[in-house]
DNA sequence: AAACTGAGCAACCGCAGTCGC
DNA sequence: TGCGACTGCGGTTGCTCAGTT
């Protein structure tokens, strides 16, 4: 560890602050078609202007397709608190166990909720080591945290949970349970996280930031039934297709070199204002992107076969996909994020002259609808997906 | 209706650990 | 062995929004 450490980046030549519905393309759409071997080169590589770490985080607090989004269940509220009564601050470890949490979520979850919910608790006994502070987390079963912390019943009557947390009211059972996490963490040592399999660097699998990886992530995630595959976090993604998303693991090794990057004008275009004019007013450099123009402008604009073959491509490719409609304006863009100043979403993501075969439902839905399908892999990807 | 306040959460900061040269 | 590069982790900040006055 040297003294006089140089900063990760230059920071007055980095976006910060929340990101863009275009940067988190820009890198979505990156990571699905290179990985994310590098995090310090990806920026450049990818064309954003943010620094590598905020990326990662980025990605890894947000756009990863496995991110479960919404409200922590009553068990996993339950989970947490017993996970840091063993684990401490351990956030990364506690996310681990909790598949689909992030480590920075879970670490907001404790801040905001459920700290301050045991907090009078232990204030009241005499240990908080000795006290069981899992038996006032005991609501009606509820999938909303805000219904779960609406109200306290320091003495209500212990409702069987799948969580009993009677097994971790001593010390010694509590360091066994630590014990066996660090011991065993290859294997499981809950039901509930049954069915994640560990990877290959023997700790768990998790969403945090240490399990970053998607090759780790690709062997946790199993395919599930539409219903259960995971909400993007963006609305205007809509669902991603996981199963695919992880056929990132196959990616190959030679990267890196983003075949676009010259064409960072091409991304700059996304973020600048007016960028549906720009498009419109340069074919130039919508030539290099026929299918990005075939989505912007229409599939009437894209007149020649090759065009249509390069719309096909990066549909596969990106699987790029949806329609954007007034109505669903408000859905586009969730809070908190950084709208470019003149950037017509609207506008700049009108799908809706891409015939794409697709349910009818999805389509109602508004969705631009982005699942990964890694051409170099599989090419019939999307057909699965759709 | 406007101002204030606090909660929630995304993002940043900086240190620590690991790895390769 | 030392050093630098890179990533991961935990603490903290600051913005946004909903509720309250």
């Amino acid at each position: 560890m040297g003294k006089g450490r140089a900063p990760c980046c230059d920071k007055t030549q980095v976006k910060r602050g929340p990101w863009s519905p275009a940067e988190d393309l820009k890198l979505i759409a990156f990571i699905q078609k290179y990985g994310h071997e590098n995090w310090r080169a990806l920026p450049k590589q990818a064309g954003l202007l943010r620094c590598g770490k905020s990326c990662r985080l980025r990605w890894i607090n947000y756009l990863r397709p496995d991110v479960k989004r919404g409200n922590f269940t009553l068990e996993e509220e339950e989970n947490i608190i017993r996970l840091h009564k063993a684990l401490g601050n351990k956030w990364s470890k506690i996310a681990s166990r909790l598949p689909g949490r992030t480590d920075n979520e879970i670490k907001n979850v404790w801040n905001t909720h459920l700290k301050k919910r045991l907090a009078p608790k232990k204030g009241s006994e005499s240990s908080a080591d000795e006290s069981k502070p899992e038996s006032s987390i005991t609501s009606a079963s509820s999938s909303s945290s805000e219904s779960f912390f609406s109200y306290e019943r320091p003495n209500s009557p212990k409702t069987t949970t799948p969580c009993n947390n009677d097994q971790f009211n001593d010390q010694a059972e509590k360091l066994s349970i630590e014990d066996k996490m660090e011991q065993d963490s290859e294997k499981q040592v809950s039901n509930e996280l049954a069915n994640i399999t560990e990877d290959p660097k023997g700790s768990s699998v998790s969403l945090s930031s240490d399990e970053s990886n998607i090759v780790n992530t690709s062997q946790i995630v199993e395919h599930k039934p539409e219903e259960e595959q995971l909400a993007s976090p963006l609305p205007y993604l809509g669902h991603y297709d996981v199963g695919s998303m992880l056929e990132e693991v196959d990616k190959p090794n030679q990267l890196i070199e983003i075949p676009w990057e010259p064409d960072y004008d091409f991304w700059k275009l996304l973020d600048d204002d007016n960028s549906l004019e720009s498009f419109q007013s340069n074919e130039v450099q919508l030539g290099e992107f026929p299918a990005i123009q075939n989505i912007i402008l229409g599939e009437e604009s894209v007149h020649d076969a090759e065009a249509k073959k390069w719309s096909q491509d990066f549909e596969n490719e990106f699987g790029v996909v949806g329609e954007m409609k007034e109505s669903n304006k408000d859905h586009f863009l969730p809070k908190n994020y950084a709208v470019e100043p003149e950037m017509d979403h609207t506008q700049a993501f009108d799908f809706d002259d891409i015939d794409m075969a697709r349910p009818e439902s999805e389509l109602d839905l508004g969705y631009i609808q982005l699942w990964s399908s890694w051409p170099q892999n599989n090419n019939n990807n999307n057909n699965n997906s759709l």
